[in-house]
DNA sequence: ATGAAAGCGCTAACAA
DNA sequence: TTGTTAGCGCTTTCAT
């Protein structure tokens, strides 16, 4: 903590002035209150002189507002919450916000726990991606006056403004487009069950499945996890497996499961899509340069950040009938060429 | 701004009780001031009740002290420094701690900027991977009584604890083990110029060339930016005249400028390793998996975070006499398959 | 075993 | 044009 002991109170006293007078001042009310240039220009040079500057902390007691934001992500690691990360923090910066960062790990109760902090903290507000088992907690906030937005995952049927990702859809074209390949026997790497996203994105494999009357084989999803290490035991365990199984294609839920899918495959000769066919959710910088280049589904929007702040900052001037439209990102399947048409003969 | 009116005074108030009380039973002290079990008891309980959560402006306030510590990077979108982050994060929290993060953007002012921000809300210490331009600020900062940690780059002759990656031995070793496999004409793509990673990647370069009798061209030396796309401009303008040059091999100072160069790469044709040798610096999760297994300058270790984060807890103690002590990174060369052996005929 | 009161640094209603 | 003062919610000294 800094030792500087400039105040205003002591400025006032080494001036002989109100704390008033400087404060005033010092905020640019000067010419507001009409006091005199001779007075404003005394406190700004002594305070410039001593190097005062203001105590956020007192302030915000006083005003009960920190002009801060909290964020909270599941893991700051992976590059699509970095680059919203990135994205919010600059903004925020411009509006003279400071932003909390918050990894929930993924975990429930570190986001309830995370979610009470920040709300001690007297947060102006929260953008948060939820892990999405649970809304009590978001519900409960939001009510007691801390505004929330959700991003990448909502709650259907909750009212809390969100900005999602379209999961649904973008597994359902990653799959279909799959399917039109000729593959039927498509194995589902998932992140953590339960979680939004994952709900979400075995809802649109399933469904186009159906769509295509192909017969959902819980065994062919597996894993729990968003992380590298799941899709490389995953993949391996797959691989042993491969010639039984008839698996023809992988359609992956996350970039980082994908890598570990294609570290393990690498090791074991396995060539792609020659011996099998990948989709992957997460449009990565580095898809295309890939030793096979990806095939994506990209949900990113450059002005993330933007959109996200400004949600809040809506939400900052309790106007009630100008609750924020919740806004759906369009997912988009990049082909490159990670899958195999079975449909042609080679 | 979170409404919750209930503070020890309402509860007091409500309680028929002293807030001294009340403070005293919510941290833990009601046995140590020998206050009757039914007090504490009902205490505590109402307090859960009315959903009582301590108001941590107030207490950092009274306390000078706001349990908050300042991470100043230049982009968290750089997958090295949001492991940092991630890793300072995790272990803060641990000792109930919250991290503001700050992107400095490579951006001087910035940095400057961020850092009396920071100061204002009184944070109990600073992280920081500074620009490298200047540190004077830092000095002063730390002077006047905010801890600081400087992390992957330092001041030569600054009395600033550190913990620093070897970007000078890692440079030479990258570059000798070019020059070891037959390359003279060596392009460096930097970073922004003047930093201090940049300064002591360019400083190995140097090095590295004068050891083994290599006049150094500054011609070779190209580009001012840590990001994508100038690694994929400068590479295009590279490959235009590179039959001209002769540049057998390019030294790339970070992971971003590597991909830009890549996808230029890519686009326009030129094998690797066969029509250009690369190594670069910054070992990734996808190193291995890139279209040319990528040779690396490896330089993170796992536990950055809790490092960090004790050497600025270390100088919390004041102890004048323990001051903490400096670390430095060893940096590892990963030799995959991106360099050519120019000496052995093919 | 419990409480009164001062004070952290700031803002703003009220006074003059 | 400037100042007095109360109070934000909390901790802690001093009293009892």
């Amino acid at each position: 903590m800094k030792e500087n002991n400039v105040t205003i109170n002591s400025i006032a006293k080494s001036l002989g002035i109100s704390v008033t007078t400087i404060s005033r001042v010092l905020n640019g009310l000067g010419e507001q209150y009409r006091i005199s240039k001779k007075t404003i220009e005394l406190v700004k040079v002594t305070a410039d002189n001593l190097n005062y500057s203001p105590n956020n902390i007192a302030k915000g007691l006083r005003l009960k507002k920190s002009s801060t934001i909290g964020l909270i992500v599941p893991d700051i690691t992976n590059a699509w919450f970095a680059q919203l990360a990135f994205g919010i923090e600059n903004e925020a910066r411009k509006h003279h916000y400071n932003i909390f960062l918050c990894n929930s790990n993924d975990d429930i109760k570190v986001e309830k726990k995370t979610i009470s902090l920040l709300q001690n903290w007297m947060v102006d507000g929260i953008i948060i991606a939820p892990i999405g088992l649970d809304c009590e907690h978001l519900v409960k906030a939001s009510k007691s006056g801390t505004p929330l937005v959700l991003i990448d995952r909502f709650f259907e049927g909750v009212d809390l403004p969100y900005i999602s990702s379209n999961d649904y859809e973008g597994s359902l074209d990653a799959n279909q487009y799959l399917i039109d390949n000729g593959h039927k026997k498509i194995a589902c790497f998932q992140g953590i069950v339960g979680t939004s996203p994952n709900k979400q994105r075995l809802e649109g494999y399933k469904q186009a499945l159906k769509n295509n009357k192909i017969a959902f084989n819980p065994e062919l999803v597996m894993g729990n996890d968003f992380g590298f290490n799941n899709g490389y035991t995953s993949a391996k365990k797959l691989i042993k497996n491969l010639a039984k199984t008839n698996i023809t294609a992988i359609f992956s839920m996350g970039n980082q499961i994908t890598l570990g899918l294609l570290k393990a495959f690498k090791e074991e000769g396995v060539q792609i899509p020659n011996d099998i066919s990948i989709v992957s959710f997460d449009e990565q910088i580095y898809s295309d340069l890939l030793f096979t280049p990806m095939s994506t589904v990209s949900h990113m929007s450059e002005n993330l950040g933007d959109m996200s702040l400004k949600m809040l900052f809506d939400q900052f001037d309790k106007n009630e009938n100008t609750k924020p439209k919740n806004v759906v990102l369009k997912s988009k399947l990049i082909i490159r060429d990670s899958v195999k048409n079975l449909k042609l003969k080679n």
